[in-house]
DNA sequence: ACCTGAACACCGTTCAAGT
DNA sequence: ACCTGAACACCGTTCAAGT
């Protein structure tokens, strides 16, 4: 049997003429800041009730289920992406100022790295940015076909590094575990491969922030690089 | 409080001299089979338990929680990715090799999406492989640190073109949803990108995996050319 | 139109008790 | 050394009932 196909952004949502005690904006916002305070884990119907001052089940009256929730809460983290106009600047520095940006909102919303990839994007907030981002490349002078395999290449790299970034950070931040502990556990697994192993251990003296950056900045040159080999071609 | 970081790869398996009902092997081979089966949501304990006709607290014994389960059967998919020897051929082919075996791998077992890049690849099968792509990048000539930015941003780029794509097979092999219909309510939410929405509707008719391939062929050459551009300087 | 609480069908994990 | 079942503290979601 098929299952339909369901999400937040594809139908209706209820109307009320009212003003009544709740609104999908003030449900959005109560699990932003719980997802923000509390992490993916600290997300349940019932906490999130709680926090509205209302039964549990109340929220099912606004949004199907806890994925629409999270859908919603997901187009928001769009609506922090910034990039400069590609009109007014070079497409290369468009886009890499939209790379930054994504990266930026999303290590300040760790949470958010578990939804990417796996939530259609397709809120009002990232349709906005991803039509800008096609207009960069498009300008840039990729057509048809070219220009969506151009804005994958670019995401996929930023969500890539993006991703495990945010996730270390959370787990940091939840379970606050001893790093020189870790980094000497891992050393320990590297017994076989010591050319990684001797990397490991040079770390613990870097600014992990800064490297992380450097490592960033290094992949964004890399791929805007390629795609301007492939415009010459 | 911090708590100790824990992995499976970091601390000793319990060993036994007997030969006992169960074995670390054939429960991480039964959760691969129900992974492949059922998919992420299809894996509990409970589940696996019955799987292995025994209680579902057994596997307890052999893994330290439903996490360490995880981090076992991440690793074999590790195990299945090929990589040519960057010693018999250019690096180029050796590292475009082993990204198309990594996308091939993760395609087969759609759940290892959400476990990349939320789980440390630090498995015996992971170490390998990225061991060997280290040796592929200081063979094109980076050196230091360029070797990890290097390694970084290919995984980056595979990771995530993959998981969405990943993501997306899932759910339809789970759901088995009519995908004209979700075409339609997207090219429905496209009604103020008509540039968007004339990309969606023309979609339909081409062959989707075809595409995906084309796409992911361009980002890796597009990544290739970035990192030999980086040489050249 | 909106909200509620009880109830259902699940979870992962702990632990005392068994062999 | 290994396995068990009961129990705990959670989940998301449904639904009849309330206002």
């Amino acid at each position: 049997m098929t299952k339909p196909f369901t999400s937040v952004w594809t139908r209706q949502p209820r109307t009320s003429r009212t003003t009544p005690g709740l609104s999908r904006e003030q449900i959005v916002q109560a699990t932003l800041e719980l997802l923000d305070a509390e992490g993916t884990d600290g997300l349940s119907m019932r906490k999130l009730g709680a926090k509205l001052d209302a039964g549990a089940t109340s929220i099912y009256w606004y949004v199907a289920n806890k994925d629409e929730l999270l859908e919603l809460a997901y187009d928001e983290i769009w609506a922090g992406m910034e990039m400069a106009d590609p009109q007014e600047v070079s497409w290369r520095y468009s886009v890499a100022s939209f790379a930054q940006s994504m990266r930026r909102v999303i290590l300040e919303h760790p949470w958010s790295a578990r939804l990417i990839g796996r939530m259609p994007a397709i809120g009002p907030n990232a349709l906005r940015i991803t039509d800008r981002l096609r207009k960069a490349v498009t300008l840039a002078g990729f057509e048809g076909l070219e220009i969506d395999y151009a804005v994958s290449t670019v995401t996929a790299y930023v969500f890539g590094t993006t991703i495990p970034e945010a996730v270390w950070n959370e787990y940091v931040a939840e379970k606050n575990p001893d790093v020189n502990e870790i980094r000497e556990a891992v050393a320990a697994v590297l017994t076989d491969y010591p050319e990684m192993r001797s990397r490991v251990v040079a770390m613990g003296e870097a600014d992990p922030t800064a490297v992380r950056l450097m490592s960033f900045d290094f992949g964004l040159y890399t791929v805007l690089d390629g795609l301007e080999a492939r415009l010459a071609t």
